[in-house]
DNA sequence: TCTTGCGTTAAAGTGCACTTTAAGGTTTAT
DNA sequence: ATAAACCTTAAAGTGCACTTTAACGCAAGA
């Protein structure tokens, strides 16, 4: 299939399968006589593998280690791959938690935001906006 | 305090800290008669939520919004304010949505990656790299 | 007094991950 | 046959969020 049907299937626009190609985000695709881009279903799994992970935030670095590796396809450096699979599920699990804490800090500030300014709206006229941030301290971050 | 004690508390570097207020990411600082910033607790509090929210990938954007209408001091913008936060909330459910599933794929291709790679090594010793592709897809994608 | 260590600014530089541009080649429909 | 609609590349441009640089000011200690 062509580059645009790769696209379509995978969400990734034409120019960016031909960025991820280039930089080693996904391995090298086989080309027509014409040097035309003949997208197999496996080129179409490492284009949604490498997206998915990109949108989840893994970097580039990691796994374009990742996929040169396993274009060696070579047993020897099996462990290595996982290991590297291994490092960005931990830095995954990190930024989940710094995100589902921030997510929480946000949900209760929102939550209680009425109860909070509607009773200030008064001094707030007045001029005196400090009175928030005094008051903003009682909403406490949520402990780990 | 100044601002080394201030990058101390909060874990922003002092150019950090004097970008964010340029930017506008935390309200301007009352400075001494030399220009100096002297920081108070508010502040302090000012630098810790958006570095919180800027770590859990909040856009600056959207912080120097709420920042911007807080400053104001107005309430009649309370509800702005509130809708400004309410975006990023949802915004972060999405992208923790998005991470979850990433790091429920990894996690289920790690864990099983022994069990995939150590029976095709000899296949993969003859050259046959395309193997483990063809078995990849047997790792579904987690559902929804 | 003068060096050390703190503060300040505007402006330029960096790194990442695309994104666009320019200049072409080929294939398909009218 | 010629225009539209694909494809290709190398290289330059973009946007974000810092980060560094250069040049300066003030204030306390040897």
């Amino acid at each position: 299939m062509n580059i645009k049907k790769a696209s379509e299937l995978t969400g990734v626009k034409p120019e960016n399968i031909r960025y991820y190609e280039r930089v080693g985000l996904i391995p090298p695709v086989i080309r027509n006589e014409n040097g035309v881009r003949n997208f197999s279903d496996i080129d179409i799994g490492w284009i949604k593998f490498s997206k998915h992970m990109r949108d989840a935030g893994v970097g580039t670095e990691a796994l374009i280690d990742y996929i040169s590796l396993f274009q060696k396809g070579d047993a020897s450096n099996i462990q290595s791959r996982k290991e590297i699979l291994q490092g960005q599920l931990d830095e995954l699990e990190e930024r989940i938690e710094t995100m589902v804490h921030a997510r929480d800090y946000l949900k209760l500030k929102v939550e209680n935001y009425e109860d909070i300014m509607v009773p200030l709206e008064k001094k707030l006229q007045d001029g005196n906006c400090t009175v928030f941030e005094e008051k903003k301290e009682e909403l406490e971050w949520p402990k780990r």
